[in-house]
DNA sequence: TAGGATACCATGAAATCCCATAGTATCCCA
DNA sequence: TGGGATACTATGGGATTTCATGGTATCCTA
């Protein structure tokens, strides 16, 4: 299962090339498509992406009837209709298409975060008051994540002697 | 299910390395990564880890429809975006991160710290004097732990699971 | 043929691997 | 039960590989 990580900050070269985090890169081999599904992220001025599974899995989720509502298909559809395929090249970079990179504001520095089973791209200037903001607004509505949720793990652990 | 025990000092040589203790090591064998995943206790100037299969268990969740509030699905991504993947080397040793390092203010010597499913790491003078702040609390207003039935779910949610 | 895009090559810095060592706990056998 | 041998843990340093990044050449399209 996909599970992206930590925080990295790279590069945008003037041919809009940007190095996708190793990492990142590792937890989507094996994947269909040797590369990245980018689109631009529904409320915040940021680009969302994920490995080509996941992309897959919705669309077979769409076809189960009665899984969604109206509205959450739309939003679907309209999702589908922005994503964009990136191909890695042979050193792990993509290019960044111009809509994408305008709808984040980014312009010759490029901020990745881990969101788990996905991850965002920013501008690193915007994404420091995005965090911020979250930070504030968990206070202010005292809500603190402390890792309740246990789901039982996968298959129980081997090692224990 | 991961049992982390026990309180160990440990060094920090100059290239950030740390051997994680062998017991804690071999709680954590047979996951899915081999090594610890990291992040900085939000409230305490402490480092929180655990083995990858948690992050995978919380991850998955996050897919689950309406196990969580917006501002805890804010929060989550958060932690996942403070959180680091650190791969033990062949003698059982990570690198700790700059950035966890400096918010726990660990310069050449680290405090592991068993907490059940997780565990902590700390600047050991930091965790001495928080130690004793939690005696004291704990005296002062009678508590003194006992063993229950562990809580399935949280009060005023569905329960679940 | 011009323009944009893609593939190929080069490089410095940083992370990782590999080897070496000392101290400690454990085991084995008499 | 004592003593030596052995295995393992924690630690240090050097060598190698990987990563991110920049540039140049080639291709396709218009």
């Amino acid at each position: 299962m996909a599970l992206f990580l930590s925080t990295t900050v790279n590069k945008v070269d003037k041919k809009g090339r940007v190095s996708v985090p190793a990492p990142f890169r590792s937890t989507l081999a094996g994947q269909s498509f040797a590369g990245i599904v980018a689109f631009p992220s529904p409320e915040l001025g940021a680009i969302d992406a994920c490995g080509i599974d996941r992309m897959e899995a919705l669309s077979a989720s769409l076809d189960e009837p009665d899984q969604y509502s109206h509205e959450e298909l739309d939003l679907a559809r309209l999702i589908f209709a922005q994503a964009e395929q990136l191909a890695f090249d042979d050193t792990g970079r993509v290019v960044l298409p111009r809509l994408l990179g305008a709808h984040a504001h980014i312009s010759d520095e490029i901020l990745f975060v881990g969101n788990g089973p996905t991850f965002q791209m920013w501008q690193p200037q915007r994404y420091k008051t995005y965090h911020q903001d979250t930070l504030k607004q968990a206070a202010s509505k005292g809500v603190s994540l402390r890792l309740r949720p246990i789901p039982r793990g996968r298959n129980g652990n081997g090692g224990g002697s």
